[in-house]
DNA sequence: GTACCTGCAAACTGTTTGCAAATGA
DNA sequence: TCATTTGCAAACAGTTTGCAGGTAC
């Protein structure tokens, strides 16, 4: 389990290591995503930042997620609809995405079972996988209740 | 199996049946489209029917191939990296990709546990699955073995 | 003091569309 | 004939970058 404070020490650390400069825009951005909630694309992190730091731009909140993936606090995830969000990366986690169609509600799971097959796939095709990606898409409990979901 | 005359006949059908028309572009494009090897861009796709036909536009590739997706002819896909590609969509055929991420070559694998366990993760989760994607990457066994890739 | 950072605006990439001229049925 | 299609060029959306002024160290 990571507190916040973590990721600072760890952002603060990265920083230093690359000789690079811990500003006040950087701090908000990094305070906002781990506030948020866990898939964002940059356009709303960037209003979102805007409301605790007003003048910040957007070419900031783009280089500073770049920086934040590089010092692996964060991952960028590019969706099958095209679009990119960010998510907080936890070392050594790894989990998939289930995403509903009708709502846009993303949700996490993990299955040891099926990451065994992938790796055995691999293997029987001679291939060094590094890394996968899966995505289920259909309607979710709440749609297929009726219910509907405001955008949170 | 499927001929490439079945392709023709089925796109002629969805012509007619939609009231549009049958063009010499159209048919170029679905003829280049076929003969090229599985995963192609809209670029690439372009150049080659350009040989064929060099009056063809870039628009018209792209509207033939929506065209394509509709009549369930092509399919569209959109990979990690941020590329999208159309390969020839063979009626109920379902596989998944390894991509190298080396040479870029891609192979596609089918793997029936894994489709059940998906079914089965998602109806844990209360979800009715659609359709998914599955992306493994690394490097392949050619890259392992050293040898060069050109592309193709 | 100096190298790094920021915000702006503009460049870029890939995708999509409006339009006048051309064309298939 | 005449609605559909085409090629062009331009609009668009999201991403990326150059630069002049500002800031952390």
């Amino acid at each position: 389990m990571t507190s916040p404070t973590d990721e600072f020490d760890s952002f603060a650390q990265y920083i230093r290591e690359q000789g690079l400069k811990l500003t006040r825009q950087r701090e908000d951005i990094l305070r906002v995503f781990i506030a948020s909630h866990r898939h964002i694309n940059l356009e709303q992190l960037h209003r979102e930042v805007r409301k605790v730091n007003p003048t910040v731009g957007y070419a900031t909140v783009y280089r500073t997620m770049k920086l934040l993936t590089e010092a692996g606090l964060a991952q960028e995830r590019r969706f099958g609809d095209g679009h990119t969000l960010y998510e907080p990366r936890e070392p050594q986690e790894h989990h998939d995405h289930m995403i509903c169609t009708r709502c846009g509600r993303i949700e996490e799971f993990e299955n040891e079972s099926i990451e065994r097959l992938q790796h055995k796939v691999a293997e029987q095709h001679g291939f060094r996988m590094t890394h996968h990606r899966m995505e289920l898409y259909g309607i979710c409990s709440g749609c297929l209740a009726g219910r509907e979901r405001v955008e949170g």
